[in-house]
RNA sequence: GGUCCUGUAGAGCAGUUUGGAGUGCUCGCCACCCUGUCAAGGUGGAGGUCGCGGGUUCAAGUCCCGUCAGGACCGCCA
């Protein structure tokens, strides 16, 4: 090694050793006579001193030097109580620099905001600062104590192809040309689904992997173009079998990197219940502000708006004492979100209804509103009316609006939950269903033989794990029997034809024996990012790419010369004697 | 596909409302001074296609139109 000690581990034990030290210059503090250089290397920095002979003058920040220099305990006055090596600084007597830098496009050291665009394009620099270090860090830690949890517990890893077939379902596929056979694609896995549902076939009973999927989507602050699942499924269990070890997994890593003890067994709430509190299927506990369902309370009503399917309302504390531009500025927020505006009444300090709605609702509706909502003198009560699903979207992103405007999110709590009995289908807007999940996913036991009569109400074994308003795992028992998975396609309007071209290859697994299965599969950039503590998962990600899909650090994607393009055959038509390709969604 | 925010020196910003000479702040960079700092300090200096294109105007960083890039959101993401 070049080094014989890290700069970052030593201490006033090692006070009188030689020592060399090798790593980039933090900071440099030059006073003439006497220089401090921090060197910081993986492991933290030291503080070498250099007297003016040793020409530490030149040295500038970020230059790779190694230094050989006796450690010494600071003078009396001079430790630094601030850091882990303050007591301690290596006098140089020997400087080698071992490359040199450039001045920097941003800097290291400090915490002073650089542009997204900058920090992706010098991404090797971003990753030397300090925060995105210790993020790639918790990342990787979190990903040996998966794997020790999982190892533990018997799981075999199994890589599954990253070059497959179009899936018709769900997310558009990225795309690859086949040279060897021009006008045919590959697909890359939006997820292993499928794949791990035929090992289970094979009976490895357990199976896990951390995987790599691509959708080709518009991209969100949590959302990436590729991006990393702990994918996992399991022979002969049930949900509360895979939800155990959901929490086993989540606890172990919560614990041993943030020293949090996960309450388990975490609490189970329905779809249903979360979506009438919360207007979310991964509600956000870490505050209160529940939605209330005035349905029956407006049955009555002469107001027109509020004769509607569905009348929900939420409350903002304090809200009353907003002033009219903040007030307009809900309308604009909830016009944004394409709903036609977000009705509300004031709640003021005498107990009077005030606001413009207020003057549409009759005295018995006026007198029992406060009560009803549980709103106080000084709140305000926001509304929505009509669809219901719609309503509550509205009034559960108002929620989440309120929640953030009054400061009501305790930043330093976690929140898990399970949401469990999702619907099976809902509907597609068409007059037909689809799959909520997706189209493997079983009926809970009690609709099994029913769900067909009822796709609207009928209820999966599904479960999703949500942390801080975040969905963060999900999963479901898979259907098994051959005669659920024809029912499931009715519903669906698959056709026999239509399944075998599409799903053929794994119906025809399922001829030979399957067993009961189901697993769950983390977003494991998410997970990390809530480790880490970041806003977005590019935080966790070494290379992400920004929200239009672009590289600034390799310039990905590239146009392809035209011999590449001929090679590839990307505009070869398919030769007929083959299976005929899964429709591509458009 | 849509909505909103942002774009000014290497970095982070102010200036745009009410048009008047690239006017300014913090950091960094370069040179010099400085023997106990740890966000060291001091003196001096360099550094600008105000994202790009067009328009209005005597005059545009500032107003208008378009466009590009980044970010957030809606749609979308089983």
């Amino acid at each position: 090694m070049i080094r014989t000690h890290e700069a970052g581990t030593l201490r006033k034990e090692h006070a009188g050793q030689k020592v060399t030290l090798a790593g980039w210059v933090a900071r440099r503090r030059d006073h003439g006579g006497v220089v401090f250089i921090d060197l910081r290397d993986a492991s933290g920095s030291a503080q070498v001193v250099f007297r003016e002979e040793d020409h530490a003058h030149d040295l500038r920040a970020e230059y790779c030097v190694k230094v050989t220099g006796e450690v010494r305990q600071r003078p009396a006055g001079n430790e630094n109580p601030d850091l882990p090596t303050g007591e301690i600084e290596v006098v140089a007597s020997e400087v080698e620099v071992l490359s040199e830098s450039a001045p920097l496009p941003f800097p290291i050291e400090g915490s002073s905001g650089v542009s997204e665009e900058a920090r992706l394009k010098y991404r090797y620099l971003d990753i030397r600062r300090q925060r995105i270090a210790d993020a790639l860090r918790i990342r990787s830690q979190a990903t040996y104590l998966a794997n020790e949890v999982m190892r533990e517990r018997g799981f075999v890893y199994v890589e599954t192809p990253n070059l497959t077939r179009s899936t018709p379902e769900g997310a558009r596929d990225f795309l690859v040309p086949v040279r060897l056979q021009p006008g045919n694609w590959y697909a890359l896995p939006q997820s292993p689904q499928l794949f791990k549902q035929l090992l289970m076939v094979s009976g490895l009973e357990r199976y896990y992997q951390l995987a790599r999927c691509f959708r080709d989507e518009d991209l969100r602050a949590d959302r990436q173009p590729e991006f990393t699942q702990i994918d996992i499924e399991m022979s002969f269990v049930d949900q509360d079998d895979v939800i155990e070890l959901g929490e086993a997994l989540i606890g172990r890593i919560w614990k041993e990197t943030l020293g949090y003890e996960l309450p388990t067994p975490l609490p189970r709430m329905t779809y249903a219940e979360a979506m009438a509190r919360y207007g979310s299927d991964k509600p956000d506990l870490r505050f209160g502000v529940e939605l209330t369902d005035l349905t029956d309370y407006f049955s009555g009503t002469s107001f027109r708006v509020f004769q509607a399917p569905y009348v929900g309302a939420v409350v903002m504390p304090g809200g009353a004492s907003q002033t009219r531009r903040e007030l307009d500025a809900w309308q604009e927020w909830a016009k944004s979100r394409g709903a036609r505006g977000l009705a509300y009444v004031l709640v003021q300090e005498d107990g009077t209804l005030g606001g413009p709605v207020a003057k549409n609702l009759s005295e018995t509706e006026l007198a029992g509103l406060a009560e009803a909502t549980g709103a106080k003198p000084g709140d305000a009560v926001f509304f929505a009316a009509g669809a219901r699903a719609a309503s509550r979207d509205l009034l559960g992103a108002a929620r989440l609006e309120i929640g953030r405007r009054c400061d009501l999110i305790d930043e330093s709590q976690w929140s898990f939950l399970w949401i469990v009995d999702a619907p099976m289908f809902e509907e597609d807007g068409e007059g037909g269903w689809t799959p909520v999940h997706h189209p493997f996913t079983s009926p809970k036991p009690e609709w099994a033989d029913t769900f067909q009569d009822n796709p609207g109400e009928a209820l999966a074994y599904a479960y999703d794990m949500v942390c801080n308003g975040m969905e963060i795992g999900g999963g479901s028992i898979r259907i098994h029997r051959a005669e659920m998975q024809q029912r499931v396609f009715d519903v669906l309007g698959i056709s026999k034809e239509e399944a075998e071209s599409k799903f053929g290859w794994l119906l025809e697994a399922f001829k030979y024996g399957p067993p009961p299965h189901g697993g769950i599969a983390y977003g494991w950039d998410r997970v990390c990012m809530l480790l880490a503590g970041g806003e977005s998962i590019r935080d966790v990600i070494a290379f992400p790419k920004t929200a239009s899909g672009f590289d600034p650090l390799s310039g990905a994607p590239t146009p392809i010369s035209p011999e590449q393009r001929k090679e590839a055959g990307v505009d070869a038509t398919p030769k007929g004697d083959r299976p005929e390709p899964a429709a591509q969604q458009s």
